[in-house]
DNA sequence: CACGGGATTGGGAGCGCTCCCAATCCGTTC
DNA sequence: GAACGGATTGGGAGCGCTCCCAATCCCGTG
């Protein structure tokens, strides 16, 4: 308020620095740096003057100048190709980001986010990232063919996937457990008592879609299910649609359907709809994800939930444990799936 | 490959400055700086010796050190309020993001997300937005009594807001003609023969929810119609599910319902349904947003489309105006939305 | 061939902070 | 009362960059 007038010069320009905090509490930088990084050995008489006259100056340490310095950069990347912001179901997005917030919500940390939709712009990224811009960074749906991981290992760089690219990752991820989702999921339709269950998978250059298609399998036991009950798909509303108007054409007899993800699940009962089949009467149908498609669907679908909130804010914390500790050995967590049975199984 | 091992103190120390630039090329500090900042007054001969010496060490500007003088951050940050990321119908999160990234995709600008979540927390905002770490913020989900619209105006940061607080709004804005596309919605009701029209708006500290209720009454012309036909929720599904029973319970003749968003809108066709009401047979039901939700309703749901990807797009190129030129007059984009009609309807 | 002036160039100063070491302080001990 | 040693403190150096000015270069002109 009684500063000088706006003007791009200016602006701003007013902060006080460290070394006018030192001066009005009669101190010298050290100190003040020493109370404003809570570093030990000041005496109390210093550290009461040091906080006054912060307050009273309403200090706020320059980042860059730290930065400059320390070469941390106090902030973090979540990586995500911009692909999957669109094909995998909505929530996943808001929910991932929610978590991982929170997760950094009492550091602070930055956060920075960025969608990779181009193989130009996953260039740039990679120099981005080598350039030491952000302590860490957090990387979700990885495929199993994306350099990213690699070069982070190699550059060394605290870094925590969201889905591992392989049962051998070496790089410290979390993910949900995939695989015995899809086996509750499969053995819920077992017990209700149907026998000719189909799959619609994801893309199986994706751990996900493989780990999800293991569980269908898994569910079966020794007998494993006939192929022509197995329809590849990609995630996509588009893709249910075209793998359920396969499965129907290779085996009309099927009486359940297990799709990888609720979109591809919604795609489903509508070429079930139009087929004139009855969910769950004639073929019973269950998804994955538990989005907020499975919730309005006709009838509401019966899905496979994973904690993805969860799975956000557990690896922020990893991360942050990687950042403070370099040496720290990669982990691998695995969260708990469980299956959420609505009204079309 | 070549470098020394790892550990924290190594890592990244390796990176190029301008001075080894500088010293390759066999020219001063200066000119380095010159060609890496497209600075006029450069010979052709000392432009060429300087690229191929920063191609040749994978010369990469230090962002801290840059910032640290001019004190640009080359950062914007976009703001969420955290229970909007619940609340509002889901794809406006990602879409938002999408068209914010996209629009700041050609810069080399980097994306902050900051969810606020806690009244602390938006404190906390407020120090960090003050202490000038990001060069301009996207505000997204105003709220009227929001504080920080009035606080950005006084640091005089360069900001865009997503919707109004009000018509009066003095900041830059984006928003979705809100009031026409419930006017339409209505105006499509009417014309297949719904006569007595209700409404589930929106919380009305928001302006959007209030345009939308404009809109509601200005369709019906002169007339305005019964305010018993209209109540009040906060976007939420729960919130749809109650006013949806409030208003059969006041109004058990009404034909149609126009809900401020299809969230509540799915809520009220729950209630509906559970009253042992057809949609649209009894009654006709019309949302707003036309996300993922409106696709999978049963019936699939008519609904009013807004354009949030390129509402972000917008956003961000008009903050990017804004950072740029700073005496720049506060502009307002008014973005047109239209009716999908699906079979609620 | 000397001169004037615009184009180009080099590098000092300084952005605000942390790191670190030498200096100082102060309570003990003998 | 002097010496001793741990606790505290101050401030120089330097992080990598931009800004800016003085110095230099180079060309046309007289």
């Amino acid at each position: 308020m009684s500063r000088v007038a706006k003007g791009p010069a200016v602006r701003g320009s007013a902060r006080p620095t460290l070394e006018a905090v030192a001066a009005r509490a009669g101190v010298g930088r050290g100190t003040v740096s020493r109370v404003v990084n809570g570093s030990p050995g000041v005496s109390a008489k210093a550290r009461a003057a040091v906080e006054k006259a912060i307050a009273e100056l309403g200090y706020v340490p320059n980042r860059a100048a730290r930065t400059l310095v320390t070469s941390r950069t106090d902030s973090v990347a979540l990586v995500i190709p911009e692909a999957e912001t669109r094909l995998v179901a909505e929530p996943y997005f808001s929910d991932t980001i929610r978590g991982v917030t929170a997760g950094l919500a009492e550091t602070d940390m930055q956060l920075l986010l960025i969608l990779v939709r181009t193989a130009k712009e996953r260039e740039r990224l990679a120099a981005y990232l080598s350039a030491q811009r952000v302590d860490g960074v957090l990387l979700v749906s990885v495929h199993a063919d994306d350099p990213l991981p690699t070069l982070l290992e190699k550059l060394d760089m605290p870094a925590v996937l969201g889905g591992r690219r392989s049962d051998r990752e070496p790089l410290s991820y979390v993910h949900a457990d995939n695989a015995s989702g899809a086996r509750i999921a499969v053995e819920h339709l077992l017990a209700r008592g149907r026998r000719r269950i189909a799959t619609i998978t994801g893309p199986l250059d994706m751990e996900v879609a493989r780990a999800r298609l293991d569980g269908y399998r898994t569910a079966h036991g020794g007998t494993s299910p006939a192929e022509d009950l197995v329809a590849h798909a990609d995630f996509t509303e588009e893709g249910g649609v075209r793998a359920m108007r396969e499965l129907l054409a290779r085996r009309p007899d099927l009486d359940a359907v297990f799709a990888a993800s609720d979109v591809m699940a919604a795609g489903a009962m509508q070429v079930l709809r139009e087929a004139g089949l009855r969910v769950p009467g004639d073929v019973a149908v269950v998804g994955f994800d538990d989005s907020i498609v499975a919730r309005h669907t006709d009838p509401p679908m019966t899905s496979v939930r994973q904690p993805i909130e969860e799975m956000g804010r557990t690896m922020a914390q990893m991360l942050l444990d990687e950042i403070a500790h370099p040496g720290l050995p990669h982990r691998h967590v695995v969260l708990v799936t469980e299956l959420v049975v609505r009204e079309s199984s």
